[in-house]
Formats: structure tokens, C-alpha cells, sequence
RNA sequence: UCCGGCGUAGCUCAACCGGUAGAGCGGGUGGCUGUUAACCACUAGGUUGGGGGUUCGAGUCCCUCCGCCGGAGCCA
């Protein structure tokens, strides 16, 4: 903030407010809001950290307060000078008696006004809602819970390797991938993954993770979708896929007690029901993809054996459960080439899928890999990929192979599901969609 | 790409069976000494997304294009 430029006076955040009663203080920040009753003024002014309440009273204050008030439209920048006081009438409790006010630059006609707006006007002055309490709200606990993605990682003996956003070829081979020109060297593509170079890094370090943007070029519109999206994934080496669900459920759970010890400020702006974050604690339940079948056609739904899940499938698992659920061991037609075979029912792979609550979705995905090279081999055959795209990953099982799995989190889902909001899109902070990429 | 829905004032939305386009907020002007999305009065503001058609008459019905929203597929 602006404390470290300032010359003289009480270094003064909104915030701390309860610590200044009595004193004069000098605020830099912006109008939020204004009312006037003729001989009695309102500024509220919030500088980042809080709101506060300036009072003029004609007579009493300057008048250049009231000479300003018809020139200052909302969100001007202001420097605002007031003896806080307690003020039990105020939302915070406290309030500030105004003696100057000077303006830094003049707003005029904000285009978000204090009515509702629809998603679409607000999408599209993203640059601006930002501002706003719910979003100032939202990203703050973003914020927070990358620190705590970190935080979990380095406390948990993991060594944190940021793969290459540029790639030579699609990892999971399926998907559309951006592509841009990579000088001598043909295409490169932005990186749907980067699970294949962790594994690559355990056999240095054991434990790893990453966390960085990335890129899916894929036609998906839904309120679960971004095209540029952020993700923490883990690998680990002699894990197994008991071992990696023990590990996830740990991470989650961490996570979300964190937030609610910490973020309770911001929860409350969202109007979150915080009761069912907090049954978020090991363990989580655990049922298998033929049991999540079973569950669906109890609820009459239309899905077969073999087919994967869509949303509604999702949201009618969740609902079975109060925490979040595991689905593991899906039929491995509908899974990654990468993914190791089940021992007793070949059709199947060792994996696990995370569906939080609430209807928000998949949230992680995970599975114990393949570390056999024949197999290896055999499966990149049946998926269609080219031994010599992939040769690199080939030579991890030739030098060393070990048991290993790994996950990847999608941080928006995740910071979805925490806020209690509907749509991934406010849960980054300038989200690319399939059809907004501004601003 | 496919399936639905929507497009009316700066914003959020009304307008019955096809019959003179309206409200709240925001803007402007005036009033008010405790407002909390302040309130009260007055006021300005429209090619009803574009084009075509049916009709005496279209915001409303039909065709078409554009834009947006939701979902499907795919995935985190």
C-alpha cells in the first residue's frame, strides 16, 4: 500500500481504524459512495483495505466538502483527511469527522452504478467491477488460497518445478491446443499439462508439484470452463493410488480450514454459508465408478457403463454426500493413456476423480501411472501417439521406474466452490471465455 | 459445432390477443442536520440489435444475419 511513501502524519490504513480514535488521519483511496442531506454530508471512501464514513457538517467542516460534493463522481481518487470516531450508527463502527478533502483525479459517469447489472455489462467493464465488495472479496481469497497451495507443498517436503508453458506436443492427445509459431522449429503449443514433466522431475526430488496458467483450446461453454485456467499439480514418486487419495485429502481439507479461519471476512461479503465447508475434514467418502453408476441409475438417469460422467451426473454424485466424494477405478477407454491398469479388472484404470459439493463439480483429477514400459508403449499405441513424440517419458521407465501418482486441482473450481459462487469466470481475475477475451 | 433462451433509455427490466413505448436506478435542476442501494419534487434521455417480409397497423408474427447467456461434447 502507501504507507511506505508517505511523508510525516499517522501511517493510517481504513482498516485500522480502532487504533487511531481521536487522531487525525490522512486517507488515499477512492469515493465509493455519497449522500447529502443539505446541511449534513456522506463521503464513503474505501482505500483497499476497508470502508469508512466521512461526515461534513456545513458550518463545522470546510467548505470546500461541500463545494466538492456535486464535482466528485463516484470512484474519484481522493485524499481525505478526518478525526476517526467511534460511531456505533456506521457498518464498521467506526467513522471519520472530515477536515479535508482534496481530489486526486475526478470521476466522472462510473459505469457500474449501486443498481444490479447483468453478467454480461459486468464482464465486460471487468477492468472496473473489480472494485466492486463481492469481487474485491473473491480474488482476496484466491489470493490467500495460492499462498496455502504453496504453503501446504513446502510444509508437506515437495519441491516446487514450473514446467514449460511452451510444448512440443499435446500430452493427453485428445484435446484442441493453442498453437503459435516457434521460430526454425514448427509449432509450439501452450501447455494443457504438465504432468509429464513432474514425472519426469520426482526421479530428482520425490515429491513435486507445480502451479501455473493453463491453456485448453477446447469449444467448452459452461460455467465450469475457462480456456486459460490455473492448476496445481502434484506427482509423487512410491505413491500408489491409496496413497495419492491420503494426500489430496489432505491438501483439500488443509485448504478449505485454512480459509475459514482466515477468510472469514470475505465469506461473510459472499454470503457463504460456511456449515458444509466446514465437514470438510478427512475422510472424505470413497466409492468406486460401478457404485457411482448404481447411484445414477437409482436416480434414473440415462447413463451406461462406460460412458463418462457430464455436470448433472457430477452434481446427482455430490448430492449423495456432505464432503466431498471420491469416484475411483473409471473404465480406462474413457481415461489417459498414462494411467495404470487395475490389477484385477484390466478394463479399469487406478484412478481418482475429486467432485466437491454443492453441485460445483470435478475438482481434481488424479491417478496412479503407468510405470511399466511395455505397457507404457502399448497404451500410447492404442491412443494413436508417436513413440517419437514421446520418447523422453519412454526413457523414465527404462532408468528407474518406480510406483508413482500424481493430481491436478483447478484452482478456479476450487476457489468456486470456497466463494460459494456460481461461475468459474469471477473466480480469476481476467477470465479468457470462448467467446470474451476482453479486456 | 449442436440444442435451448435472450436482445426495448447509460444500467436493470415492463409493455395482456398485433393497436399512441413505460418504470426504477443513473444523469441534470431544486429541497432536506444522521444518511446506510438515503429520501422528496421536477427534468432530459428511444432508428425496440441489423436487414427483409406479412399486415390498415409490428417491440410483439415469419425469414435471415449479428451479439450475448445457459447447456452438451471435452475436461480441471
Amino acid at each position: 500500500m502507501f504507507q511506505n511513501c508517505r511523508e510525516g502524519g499517522a501511517l493510517f490504513h481504513i482498516s485500522d481504524a480502532k487504533n487511531f480514535v481521536g487522531e487525525e488521519v490522512e486517507i488515499r483511496g477512492w469515493l465509493y459512495n455519497k449522500r447529502s442531506k443539505g446541511k449534513i454530508l456522506f463521503y464513503i471512501i474505501r482505500d483497499g483495505t476497508g470502508y469508512i464514513q466521512a461526515v461534513a457538517v456545513k458550518g463545522e467542516a470546510p467548505d470546500k466538502a461541500f463545494e466538492m460534493y456535486d464535482q466528485l463522481g463516484l470512484e474519484s481518487s481522493i485524499i481525505v483527511k478526518g478525526i476517526v470516531r467511534e460511531e456505533p450508527r456506521a457498518p464498521g463502527g467506526y467513522e471519520l469527522t472530515l477536515t479535508d478533502i482534496k481530489p486526486v483525479h475526478k470521476s466522472v459517469d462510473y459505469p457500474i452504478t449501486k443498481k444490479e447489472h447483468g453478467t454480461a455489462f459486468l464482464m465486460e467493464h471487468r477492468h472496473l467491477w473489480l472494485r466492486s465488495k463481492k469481487q474485491r472479496a473473491i480474488l482476496r481469497i484466491r489470493s490467500f488460497v495460492e499462498k496455502k497451495i504453496v504453503d501446504f507443498f513446502y510444509e508437506n517436503g515437495f519441491v516446487r518445478i514450473d514446467t514449460p508453458i511452451l510444448t512440443a506436443t499435446a500430452a493427453e492427445g485428445t484435446t484442441n491446443l493453442f498453437a503459435t509459431e516457434y521460430f526454425n522449429l514448427g509449432k509450439a503449443y501452450l501447455a494443457q499439462t504438465g504432468q509429464l514433466y513432474l514425472e519426469a522431475a520426482i526421479f530428482a526430488h520425490g515429491l513435486v508439484y507445480n502451479f501455473g496458467p493453463t491453456f485448453r483450446a477446447e469449444k467448452s461453454k459452461t460455467r465450469r470452463h475457462l480456456m486459460e485456467f490455473w492448476m496445481i499439480e502434484a506427482e509423487e514418486a512410491f505413491y500408489d493410488n491409496d496413497d495419492n487419495i491420503a494426500l489430496q485429502e489432505k491438501f483439500i481439507s488443509y485448504l478449505i480450514q485454512n480459509v475459514l479461519e482466515n477468510c472469514g471476512d470475505d465469506l461473510k461479503i459472499l454470503e457463504r454459508d460456511t456449515s458444509l465447508l466446514e465437514k470438510v475434514v478427512p475422510p472424505f467418502p470413497k466409492i468406486t465408478y460401478d457404485e457411482a453408476i448404481e447411484i445414477l441409475s437409482r436416480k434414473n438417469f440415462k447413463i451406461r457403463w462406460g460412458e463418462d460422467f457430464g455436470g448433472d451426473d457430477e452434481t446427482a454424485i455430490s448430492e449423495s454426500f456432505e464432503k466431498p466424494v471420491f469416484v475411483m477405478n473409471y473404465p480406462r477407454d474413457i481415461k489417459a493413456f498414462y494411467m495404470k491398469e487395475h490389477s484385477e479388472r484390466p478394463e479399469l484404470v487406478k484412478c481418482a476423480d475429486l467432485i466437491a459439493p454443492e453441485g460445483y463439480g470435478e475438482i481434481i483429477g488424479g491417478s496412479q501411472r503407468e510405470e511399466d514400459y511395455d505397457k507404457l508403449l502399448k497404451n500410447m499405441k492404442d491412443f494413436g501417439l508417436s513413440e517419437d513424440d514421446y520418447g523422453w517419458y519412454l526413457d523414465l521407465r527404462k532408468y528407474g521406474s518406480v510406483p508413482h501418482s500424481g493430481f491436478g486441482m483447478g484452482l478456479e473450481r476450487f476457489v468456486a466452490w470456497v466463494c460459494g459462487i456460481p461461475h468459474v469466470r469471477e473466480a480469476i481475475p481476467f477470465p479468457r471465455m470462448l467467446y470474451r477475451i476482453y479486456p
